[in-house]
RNA sequence: GGUCCUGUGGCCGAGUGGCUAGGCAGUGGUCUGCAAAACCAUCUACAGCAGUUCGAAUCUGCUCGGGACCUCCA
């Protein structure tokens, strides 16, 4: 198995530490990454985090190992804000509505999957939703309250943070001092229900009013934000398991949070690793739903949008985020999302060019060095952009061989081609950008004869009528190509 | 205000105490009737100041700039 053979070093924010990855069960990973909270469209900032954590499963699985990949959907109970008449944003956006909850629900769910599926990530082998656990949650506050930190006040139960504090460190994620965070902590109304402004609600009272409520021993109410997380992430990966990822903006408070329950519920610490994503920013902010600075992939794949004035493949901006290290903030533009279209056509003409290639006597250069450098970028906590680097050094070796400058061995050959489209495709998550076959009908025959001739004006040498037809198909947006063996066209 | 991260060439972005990141753009070529595409070659760097060191873009301190979190956010 490569994943022997190969030593994965993961930075762990919980430690800030490049560590050595060992999962829990030999050959086996658990690994967890908050998904969105369905009340709204997800926004290209979201999709990086998303897209930063479907490669780390397509590396883990590239490597051999069984992931179970878990991912939530948050479909309740994550609030407003923490104030004591803080409303579910579900709730919230179904009374705005006038829709059920579930309808929310469910649009923002398909377009999530429908978002996700054109950047070619692979979908999660569970995706709970929060709804479909309130007994486990509910269970969970039990056992929270049965160890004592947690306390109930008008039917709502809090979590007991100072309590906690005593015998753990509250804070040791987000690296903060308890102290600190209660002399930074600003004052909201109807916080009297609590009895420190740090605890977070486990469960709250449902108001007459509200329309998503479940039954409790604690009476009719809904889960809090941070609990179904706890929930779900030790029903299917147990207790402790290896790997948790999500945004760097959920690191505090809610893994924070997250910690806190589940050591209080279980006694066991819930991760071994922790993995935060940086944000993307769009002029130099990050993308937020609350501030209006964000962008849409609908947007970006229609070209319907101020930022950027075109359209670009999903998969071409996939490859824009691989070029940058997912801890690392990366600043969503034009330029750069041109430079990288670019690039990507680059390597995959290479790519294309391995099928023209003919081994022949020795490799002129170490094939199995440079296979080697490919693991070594991801093996040191999955530095796409150095993989893509050494993809870029095989893509000028490849187009060598091609050219007769270099030459490779059929063995050679044989580990290179598996190589280029396993990191290329499987880990990267790149494709092809097939054209969309779109039924062209008669425009394809039209274009054949106009193209036929054409090419009969060229081999009289009438360049005029050849060049005068390739502009004017140009100010139809049809783009005539010359090769070697004939005329390829393109609408655009 | 508190905590933390960051500042690399025209642009985007890696990285290590001494050894070319890479991509795009630019420049020069190859190919082509021309054009486009493709391919080859190549230039510009490490915010400022001080220190540690034989040697620092890489370590330390300070200054200036940018950002994240501290309230909901991937």
């Amino acid at each position: 198995m490569l994943y022997k053979e190969n030593e994965l070093k993961i930075n762990n924010s919980l430690t800030g530490e490049k560590e050595v990855f060992e999962s829990i069960l030999d050959g086996f990973v658990g690994l967890y990454v908050c998904g969105p909270t369905v009340y709204s469209n997800v926004h290209l900032g979201n999709c990086r985090t998303f897209i930063s954590f479907d490669v780390v499963y397509r590396y883990l699985l590239h490597l051999g190992y069984k992931v179970r990949y878990v991912r939530n959907i948050t479909d309740a109970g994550h609030l407003e804000n923490d104030a004591e008449e803080g409303e579910d944003k579900i709730a919230k956006k179904a009374r705005l509505e006038q829709l059920e909850p579930m309808e929310i629900v469910q649009q923002y769910t398909l377009d999530f999957h429908k978002v996700l599926d054109q950047f070619n990530n692979l979908p999660p082998n569970i995706e709970p939703t929060a709804t479909g656990h309130i007994i486990e949650q509910i269970e969970m506050i039990m056992d929270i309250f049965d160890n004592g930190f947690a306390y109930e006040s008008n039917g709502s139960v809090y979590f007991d943070v100072e309590k906690y504090n005593e015998s753990n460190n509250y804070g040791e994620l987000s690296k903060r001092k308890i102290e600190d965070l209660v002399s930074g902590t600003r004052t909201l109304d109807g916080q009297d229900e609590k009895k420190s402004p740090l605890d977070f609600a486990l469960w709250k009272n449902a108001k007459p009013e509200h329309i998503m409520k479940w039954p409790s021993p604690w009476g009719l109410g809904f889960p809090g934000w941070h609990l179904e997380c706890s929930a779900m992430s030790t029903k299917y990966l147990g207790e402790t398991f290896d790997i948790h990822g999500g945004g760097m903006d959920l690191k505090f408070p809610h893994h924070e949070c997250e910690i806190a329950q589940g050591t209080a519920a279980t006694g066991e610490k819930p991760v071994n690793h922790w993995m935060h994503a940086n944000m993307l920013t769009l002029n130099g902010k990050k993308m937020s739903k609350s501030t209006g600075n964000t962008l849409l992939p609908d947007e970006l794949f229609s070209g319907n949008n101020d930022v950027l004035g075109r359209a670009y493949d999903p998969i071409v901006v996939r490859f824009f985020m691989m070029q940058a290290h997912y801890a690392s903030v990366l600043d969503f533009s034009a330029e750069a999302l041109n430079a990288s279209e670019k690039g990507f056509n680059r390597l995959m003409e290479a790519i294309q060019s391995l099928k023209e290639i003919t081994p022949k006597g020795d490799s002129s250069i170490d094939v199995d060095a440079l296979i080697g450098k490919f693991y070594a970028a991801m093996n040191d906590d999955f530095n796409t952009p150095i993989l893509v680097s050494h993809l870029f050094e095989a893509t000028k070796y490849i187009q060598g061989v091609k050219a007769g400058k270099e030459t490779i061995s059929s063995t050679d050959f044989e580990k290179l081609d598996k190589a280029m489209k396993a990191f290329t495709f499987d880990v990267l998550g790149l494709k092809e950008i097939t054209e969309e076959k779109q039924d062209n009908g008669s425009l394809d025959t039209v274009m054949e004869l106009v193209l036929q001739m054409r090419q009969q004006a060229r081999e009289n040498k009438d360049w005029t009528t050849a060049d005068a037809i390739r502009d004017k198909l140009k100010e139809a947006n049809i783009v005539v190509k010359d090769d070697k063996d004939g005329a390829k066209w393109e609408a655009q």
